[in-house]
DNA sequence: CGGATGCTTGATGTATCTCAAGACGTGTGG
DNA sequence: CCACACGTCTTGAGATACATCAAGCATCCG
């Protein structure tokens, strides 16, 4: 029974785990966290909605989201991945107005915790909120290479570092074997997230393939030389050590 | 005596006091802060710099900073702009090592307060940490707009979003006068802050004044048609109301 | 089998960058 | 006071990176 117990808070125990270190006494004040059942949506599914109010606290357990933003034309601009572990939405206190959407990219799975569980863990152990704040300062760490990228960098700088940047969050979440990975996603989805037209976005792919930097295909990305990539990417150490924080279970 | 330790103090209370309610405890509270002396340091200074460790909560007083990070090569991109009333940095807890640059676009005059008197203050009257947190999900919400702008918007969109949001973060700060504000910049910061080449970026700006949207001149900006221009922006209503916070001083 | 979805390729236009030069204002030293 | 340097803004010309439009192909699935 415990083992079954234990196996279902894993996931949140290991998420706020990389931010702080956890007691005991921390690990059984999150078992008491009643985390609900855990929901699971199919791929394309709107997860949740900009302008609707967010009073709820989700943690995502397997497969992939993204935050996004659409124009009122049509234009979308993916915002940054969810992934395994990643906290959706974190709005511990007043119930805030959701500024982008989340929609499931694949079929996943997320618990749904209630904010005043959370408000009570933290009355009771305060030490919790660091690991919050943590998590929301990493996310905006995140935010601000990818406004670099977006930015300055050239389409296959960019997706050079978007890249690396899930390869070192699926290793982190032990869901690298090697250097290759899952990339449950599509090429649109690529440009979406990068500034591009899809068109470009293949063409770019294709250039990098040419480079002998990546393999890609089925929905799996294989970093054939790590260094040069990173190279190409202009990836930065400061921003390595942020996201090694991860690996830190 | 207490008007002038009131005055000195004003730029902590009404910073804070625009993420939560300020009742007279409070107030006193911030008053026990030693906010120190202020500093001030002329154009082009660097305040903070990627990598360092950031062992000091800062407080822009009154002028212009800017986020920004460099690529290896030289190129820069700006990540948003620091005003009055803004926290340079909130590093409440873990002195976490800087992911970006700080410079002064201006002469700026700042408080630097102890992180370990922040904490005090957080450890006697807990609620404080919902005005931290609310602070770095604001900036976060910002620099989601700023990516929807990069990935997305075209060049006198982005212009347009960005004067937009500067009238209202500055009319929040009481530093506007009808529709028109400072904006004590160069052509050049614009374009690093708009991923734009700062002739590209100069053409824009005559396509605006062209179209009757804006005047330029004389680091003063006014807004000709503010409902066109949030047309032109495509301007949320959910970023607007984001940004309206600051109002409610 | 037909329709949806995703990937690839070609052709064309244009938005944006780069390089380069000149104009203007402002402060500084002679 | 002028001469000069410096920072900023402006304009022109040319090259190219990227978007757009359009079509074809593969795969999967009902």
């Amino acid at each position: 029974m415990a083992t079954l117990h234990a196996a279902g808070l894993d996931p949140l125990c290991r998420s706020l785990g990389r931010y702080m270190r956890l007691s005991e006494d921390d690990r059984a004040a999150l078992s008491a966290l009643d985390t609900g059942p855990q929901h699971e949506v199919e791929a394309r599914s709107v997860i949740a909605c900009e302008g609707e109010n967010a009073n709820v606290i989700r943690l995502l357990i397997s497969g992939w989201a993204c935050r996004y933003k659409n124009l009122p034309d049509g234009r979308r601009q993916i915002l940054g991945f969810i992934l395994p572990g990643d906290f959706c939405d974190l709005n511990i206190y007043f119930p805030r107005r959701l500024d982008h959407s989340i929609c499931a990219l694949t079929t996943v799975r997320f618990y749904e915790i209630e904010p005043a569980l959370f408000r009570e863990l933290i009355d009771r152990r305060p030490h919790f909120i660091q690991a919050a704040l943590w998590h929301e300062m990493a996310c905006s760490g995140t935010q601000r290479e990818w406004l670099l990228s977006l930015g300055r960098r050239s389409p296959i700088e960019r997706l050079s570092h978007l890249f690396v940047e899930l390869y070192y969050r699926q290793r982190a979440a032990g869901l690298a074997t090697g250097l290759s990975f899952d990339l449950p996603i599509t090429q649109n989805h690529l440009a979406e997230a990068n500034g591009l037209s899809f068109v470009h976005l293949n063409r770019t792919l294709q250039e990098m393939r040419r480079e002998g930097l990546i393999e890609l295909s089925g929905r799996r990305l294989g970093i054939l030389d790590l260094d040069r990539l990173k190279d190409v990417a202009m990836f930065s150490r400061n921003f390595h050590r942020d996201l090694q924080l991860d690996q830190e279970v």
